[in-house]
DNA sequence: GCCATATCTCTACATTTGTAGATATAACGT
DNA sequence: ACGTTATATCTACAAATGTAGAGATATGGC
């Protein structure tokens, strides 16, 4: 499922809000940028045609719409093909730009070092 | 500077080789996939015109050429949108992902743990 | 010096993407 | 019941992208 960068940020809101009507999407992305509601419409309808979302119910002639694929499904490839298109597939300095770019609080340094550390530990056990 | 994936691919092989002629470039990339030579110089010539790489010099009528920015530039923002783009910016679950699916080596998470602290403590400091 | 060939240049085209107008029409309020 | 209006549907188009063939031509080998 390939899906184009606009189609990636409406995608968005229904993973974060569940379902939703256009209208409503239309109002939220416009209230960043100015877009039309044709045009959200649109991609709407190809996302449909993806089968990224569905058709749920329709109240009176509008048509609520809902997530028809995981956001992990979804991403899980994507990041992978990121990793390898823009830095060959080295995590390492992947990561290490992110973590010097993207602010992260205490709390989420702790949580990844946690991680970092289970990981290492998993991988040591797994090599004996 | 906006990037299509098949010159993001290119543009890895001239930030790992340095330089290089059109015929190994096509070599290098028909190697993986059937692609035919036009193809590649249109590429290049696209990212000519993009600015992204530089001819050099020529070798008879073989054009060397060479990056014109660095793999920084480029990646620099758009790990920032990708991760704004598929994970509302929460960088968090982003590298729990990458942790997850992505093979590191002991040492590449020694790495990652050690910069972690280190963030860690500059932030706690910073703090204060 | 001439020919073969490798490489460049130019042109082309289908698809995808972002964008939106025109038009139809169902449904809601009165 | 009727008109207004919100929403859907359909159509369109320019730009970017992946793809490659045709044709020109400089060069290197002989």
């Amino acid at each position: 499922m390939k899906l184009s960068d606009f189609e990636l940020e409406v995608m968005q809101f229904f993973w974060k809000e569940g379902e939703a009507i256009v209208p409503d999407l239309h109002a939220a992305i416009a209230a960043d940028r100015r877009v039309s509601y044709s045009t959200v419409k649109t991609i709407v309808d190809r996302l449909e045609e993806k089968g990224a979302v569905k058709r749920i119910r329709t109240y009176g002639r509008t048509i609520l719409y809902g997530p028809a694929v995981t956001r992990d499904k979804v991403t899980r490839p994507l990041v992978k093909d990121f990793v390898h298109r823009l830095f060959n597939g080295r995590v390492r300095p992947m990561i290490s730009q992110v973590l010097a770019d993207e602010e992260l609080s205490l709390d989420d340094l702790a949580y990844l070092e946690a991680l970092i550390a289970k990981k290492k530990q998993q991988k040591s056990e797994g090599d004996v």
